[in-house]
DNA sequence: ACCTGAACACCGTTCAAGT
DNA sequence: ACCTGAACACCGTTCAAGT
């Protein structure tokens, strides 16, 4: 039963690009890549389904667009500052915060890499990576070892949302599986064993930083 | 019209979870993640796709035992080596290649991270972080940034398999990004133009490893 | 120019029925 | 115990028809 004010508001609001997009991404936040369907983007916007390729040409397109956005975001939310090391690791965390907050963006990140989004992020390493007194026959490397490091983060992030239910505990996952690592042969699984206990209380992002750091020690030391 | 020779032949060989991973392993190999349905596995094993959930719960567990299948095999055949330098160099190599050979594999890695195949990769590095005397309060950081390096190139490669075209030259995608960098505007996307020469001929593998050696040298650094 | 929604050609998965 | 294959409940995408 619509009211003449609820119709009134879907005519004001036409179908763009834009809106088709976000909408996208409050359907990929609320219930995950699973639940993004060109039925269900129609139902929330109101529209056919074939409406929507007026707009936007593929899901492919339209999950590159939402990815897009997001990244976007981040790269303009983070700060520039002045020293180099500090840069990087603003920026790498801004994306880790980006994917831990918007898992489905992981997976997306690594199919158009040579895209806007995560070419903006290579310009930017590239250019801290200068300043930060990296050879110039290095900095190809080391940008690219950059960008594969926080893919990689990317891409476990995306995998654990869609493994785990919406919902899931994850102090209890990682519990649970630091147990199973336990209960594995310690002289087959010595490290594993050994490590289990730092399992459920790890910080992923320090995690994260770390590598990053290591990267750049290396990167620096080989001058 | 089968002969009778065909038909003995599919009675001798009766349908088992091992069979039918090998199978899908095949579709994979030959037609990338897409080709992978049911039906044409199902064709390709000359059975009723019912008959796989005999064997198989479901495409996710499927997907995973032959990632698992593929890594498996790269465990076994990475040469032991004393010194551990070398030994996660030619772990990290291995897994590479088999990602490059089947890069459906990088999908699925990231997907079960805690499950036997990537904890193989897991424990081998923690042994050899040991060995290179990183110390034991950093070698839990230290062995996750390493398989989330991993875990990026993965990503990359299946990324990327997915994008072109079966048969597609490389050399040529390659080329055309470059060409891309460098319309550009060189002020907006100064590290952008000055790497774009170097793309078309880089030697991914190279590029991989050298950001396992910076990551050794940071980790090794800080010890 | 933009939208509608039924129709098409697929999927993964289930299940009654067979052997 | 294992296999068959039709049926179910979905998909992304297209397209004739509307405004």
């Amino acid at each position: 039963m619509p009211t003449r004010t609820e119709r009134a508001e879907r005519r004001s609001d036409a179908l763009s690009k834009q809106r088709i997009v976000e909408a996208a991404i409050e359907i990929l936040d609320a219930g995950g890549e699973a639940a993004l369907t060109f039925r269900a983007l129609a139902a929330h916007l109101a529209t056919g389904s074939g409406a929507i390729y007026w707009h936007v040409a593929s899901k492919q397109e339209l999950l590159a667009a939402a990815a897009a956005d997001v990244i976007e975001r981040v790269m303009a939310e983070v700060v520039r500052r002045k020293e180099p090391r500090k840069a990087i690791r603003a920026l790498a965390g801004g994306v880790f915060d980006a994917i831990d907050a918007h898992p489905w963006v992981g997976t997306q990140l690594a199919q158009a890499p040579w895209e806007t989004a995560l070419l903006q992020i290579f310009e930017a390493l590239g250019g801290q990576l200068r300043a930060l007194g990296v050879p110039a026959r290095s900095q190809f490397d080391a940008a690219c070892a950059l960008l594969n490091y926080i893919l990689g983060i990317a891409a476990q992030n995306a995998a654990n949302a869609r493994a785990q239910a919406p919902g899931a505990d994850r102090a209890a996952v990682l519990a649970d599986v630091a147990r199973r690592w336990q209960s594995l042969d310690a002289a087959a699984w010595p490290f594993v064993h050994q490590v289990a206990a730092q399992l459920p209380a790890h910080d992923d992002r320090a995690q994260f930083l770390a590598g990053i750091d290591w990267l750049l020690d290396g990167m620096v030391a080989r001058r």
